[in-house]
DNA sequence: CAATGATCATAC
DNA sequence: GTATGATCATTG
């Protein structure tokens, strides 16, 4: 447990303390056990280092650090540096979309300043086992922004037009759009063929493997 | 074996 | 169901 950073510095030096570290470590400095699966903990090493970090452990809207605005992303990567999962960043809103700009949407507002916390996950390691590697601050160049915005309006606009079950995960060259539900049986509101309403699967934005890969070797030059 | 589609836990 | 945290697992 910790007391919420005051700046962006202390969030960042507290972070790097964890740099090295297992998540055994870890979690024993915060009283936590260690799940010998991820499979029913999906999200145990993010709320593991929330907990660590002094962000709020739950849910709650907006970013991890308000008073920073910084969120905070952990991804775990193979032995070379590669992510090895798509990133989670937040659900798509399906209706009320006409209007909304990339700029004012929940999802630039996350990716504006984020705390990536690699951890060092390869399958054959203990959950124990893994570790922490190097923290970074990024926020997204004009280009990577640029590429975000039009995958955004893309699909976006598919939505809008009624056209969300044409979407796969194929489309965008940095943001996809998947499923984002507790199975394939729940429904949300949406925009039919005809501009009726619809029920379908709540979907969520991810960004794709390749350009999160990316992010990580230009900041660490490899 | 990468990538897309499906799923798990918890709070409210 | 939505929003937080993501990874699992089947498919191509």
């Amino acid at each position: 447990m910790k007391t919420p950073p005051i700046n962006e510095q202390q969030l960042l030096d507290s972070a790097s303390a964890l740099c090295g570290l297992t998540l055994s470590q870890v979690a024993n400095d915060n009283k936590l056990e260690v799940p010998a699966s991820l499979l029913r903990n999906k999200g145990w090493i993010g709320n593991l280092l929330e907990l660590a970090l002094g962000a709020h452990a739950g849910s709650k809207p907006q970013q991890d650090f308000p008073d920073l605005n910084i969120e905070l992303k952990t991804i775990p990567i193979d032995r070379y540096g590669k992510p090895l999962e798509t990133t989670f960043v937040c659900v798509t809103p399906l209706i009320g979309i006409n209007g909304l700009q990339w700029q004012q949407s929940n999802i630039a507002n996350k990716l504006r300043k984020v705390l990536w916390v690699p951890i060092l996950s390869e399958k054959n390691l203990a959950i124990g086992e893994r570790t922490i590697g190097f923290p970074f601050l990024w926020q997204p160049s004009p280009i990577e922004n640029k590429l975000l915005e039009q995958d955004w309006e893309e699909i976006m606009d598919m939505i809008a037009m009624g056209n969300i079950e044409k979407i796969n995960g194929k489309i965008g060259q940095v943001l996809q759009l998947r499923p984002k539900a507790a199975n394939s049986k729940a429904l949300t509101d949406a925009i039919g063929k005809d501009g009726q309403p619809i029920k379908t699967l709540p979907r969520g934005f991810y960004l794709k493997i390749p350009f999160t890969h990316q992010i990580l070797k230009n900041h660490f030059n490899y």
